[in-house]
DNA sequence: TTCTGTTTGTGTACGGTGTTCACAACGACA
DNA sequence: TGTCGTTGTGAACACCGTACACAAACAGAA
């Protein structure tokens, strides 16, 4: 964060150093606090303390800003799913790893989306999100995509013999739908307000159809 | 429709006669082209012939108005699983036919995702899209909304002895959770752009797997 | 150092949007 | 016929994205 106080930054120098950071932070912000409606090029320089259209010497239009911030929501996302493995236990029976891996990548995704709806929401919304799936802006520290972070759970699950390599084909895109349509439920859907206990249930009942239907 | 031509269609009388009509099928066109976003208050009554301000005596603002769209928006897709459920043979075995029934309603959900992407994410766009999700604004000619629709598939599933009454409570959300996702991978992401041979099979594999894991 | 060129932020302007409000036209009903 | 509530008009406001000419700051060559 680059200015915590309230009122423009109040630059002294004429360059601002870091235009295309504080943008994409102030961009960030906004689409934590309302989707990606609320993240706007104007409000975005505002905060930055400059004019709204120094910010085209940085991105080409607001669009650009907006995926900018979609690929910085992927990232945080990814980082979730990371957080919810680096917790497991190591060691144990392989084949019961590598199912906690799988849920622990499910389980992330949906305390993402609840934590964060406004993020979750934007990572999301972008024309072409979801399309490169493998963009390095969109990876967590361990330099995966949220998507990237399924397949390597699923090839887990194959390594250890729970799936049957036939099954393999295709099966990221089952689980992410099963998830993400959960997340949506959760977050915009009849599912709201449901407390943690009641959202780890139901994820896992949804965890639970996923392994047994894989 | 009210005017197919190009251009204002020129009203005769001062009055317009169902002016809250007109601006909901405009809107719905908009939303057909390009979404939520798109549905532009303006363009609405320009489309309608008639002054921007006019729309606020039937819409308290351009949130409503939307609000209206998304209805509109699932009431279709409600139409486009009833339709997919009316194709169906009768009679036979009660189990087979409960269970395609529970297909009907997934590819019905997934076809109109496909066939109609502006007004399936606007149907899910709105703030509180599935909140209510039985309101009679959003139901297809049979009256039931698209969630009612796969509560009665699951129903008659129970019914047919196919699914343990155990494991009916919260089968919806599972259900719905694994269509809408992936519905939202077929047309936002890396799914995009398959065939409808292949979009078949995949929704064919996506609920194999909801069956097998409810 | 000074001169020159490139990068980056400024100021102003344009068209588009949602929204408000006083006013005018109409329809209905006494 | 007169009156009143409903519905559409016109002009205004603030906000948005975007474009453009200009100015300030830096970087490197002379």
């Amino acid at each position: 964060m680059t200015s915590t106080g309230i009122g423009p930054p109040k630059r002294d120098t004429y360059r601002h150093g870091d235009l295309r950071r504080a943008l994409l932070e102030a961009g960030t912000e906004l689409a934590r606090g309302g989707g990606s409606d609320a993240v706007v090029l104007r409000e975005a320089t505002r905060r930055a303390g400059v004019a709204p259209s120094a910010a085209y010497r940085h991105f080409a239009d607001r669009r650009a800003l907006l995926d900018a911030v979609c690929s910085a929501a992927q990232a945080a996302l990814a980082i979730a799913m990371e957080e919810e493995l680096d917790g497991l236990p190591n060691g144990g029976d392989p084949a019961e790893a590598a199912r906690a891996r799988l849920r622990a990548v499910g389980t992330g995704y949906l305390r993402f989306a609840q934590a964060e709806p406004g993020l979750f929401r934007t990572a999301f919304s972008a024309s072409d999100n979801l399309r490169s799936a493998a963009s390095p802006s969109r990876a967590g520290e361990g330099g995966l995509t949220p998507f990237q972070l399924l397949s390597a759970a699923l090839d887990g699950l194959v390594e250890a013999g729970v799936l049957p390599p036939e099954r393999r084909l295709g099966a990221e895109f089952l689980a992410w739908s099963a998830v993400h349509g959960l997340a949506m439920l959760l977050i915009d859907g009849p599912l709201r307000g449901l407390d943690h206990a009641q959202t780890q249930d139901i994820g896992r009942h949804l965890i639970d159809m996923v392994e047994r239907g894989l």
